[in-house]
DNA sequence: CTCCTATTGATACGTTGTCTCATATACTGA
DNA sequence: TCAGTATATGAGACAACGTATCAATAGGAG
């Protein structure tokens, strides 16, 4: 797990390098921060795990590795925007109201349906944001014991 | 046009009265503003054009609005939050990035394909948010004009 | 090792929205 | 019509979240 973690962390670092930025301490911080959290965060939350990295930092952190592709921004249903790791691509998340967990929407005809209903409203196409919220698996199964 | 306006501001103003609000001048100020607009706004768009109402008020008034179901959120591509009239209902946008101009989706099959993709996630949906961008018809002939 | 540039962090600032609370006003019922 | 009361208002404080500034620092190429 550590070492998952680790090397998971030592990515995003090397993601930011290729990109021709530097690899600082507080960099190193924000990264490792990121890589040990178990589900979408947002900048706060992370600022708070990083006493002694400044608060810009993070936010430049944060917003470096959006660029690079690497991390997400995801709107939760009350409009929090939180932070995930990204699958690099275009892809929406499938997000659990309950437990807060993330799948991501793979192989679906979103894209297809889209662009047949905008060409129909004579509608050209360039971009979408698609959040899914709902129960995951595990959510339903502890709701079906309790009940 | 004001004819059409007005009656629009008096169903608005209507619809907080069913709900229990009093009608007041401050909230059919705000009223007759939201039906001016000739597209998607800001809270601060339409403060600026209310100079003699409170901000509360107006962030009071938009909220009890959009809990009516009249008035809707919509999110820019730059993560703006704006908002226009709704048709009762859940929709979807189009929204032109060009002239900022939107159409409503509706009759599409979104929500389907959404259920059985989520299905396959082992996933029960309950809720979910689409904004599609990209140019109107109107842009696109502009466009090919000027080149 | 040195130099140059990217980076940092403290802090000010900006935006957007909510909360508080004293005051004002819309409705209700007599 | 008028008085009583709950609702609504607005000024301003507060809060959350993010960016800009700028002097000081540190990475890394040579």
């Amino acid at each position: 797990m550590a070492k998952r973690s680790s090397s998971l962390a030592t990515q995003l670092l090397e993601t930011l390098e290729e990109r021709g930025h530097r690899s600082t301490s507080p960099r190193r911080a924000v990264v490792n921060a990121i890589a040990g959290q178990s589900k979408h965060f947002t900048a706060e939350e992370l600022r708070g795990q990083l006493p002694g990295v400044g608060r810009a930092t993070i936010y430049r952190a944060l917003r470096l590795l959006v660029d690079s592709g690497v991390l997400c921004r995801v709107l939760l249903e009350e409009g929090d925007l939180h932070y995930q790791l990204s699958h690099r691509g275009h892809h929406h998340h499938l997000l659990c109201v309950e437990c807060g967990s993330s799948q991501d929407l793979l192989g679906c005809d979103i894209e297809d349906l889209l662009q047949t209903v905008s060409a129909a409203h004579e509608f050209q196409l360039s971009g979408h944001w698609l959040e899914v919220y709902g129960k995951c698996r595990e959510c339903m199964d502890r709701a079906a014991i309790q009940i």
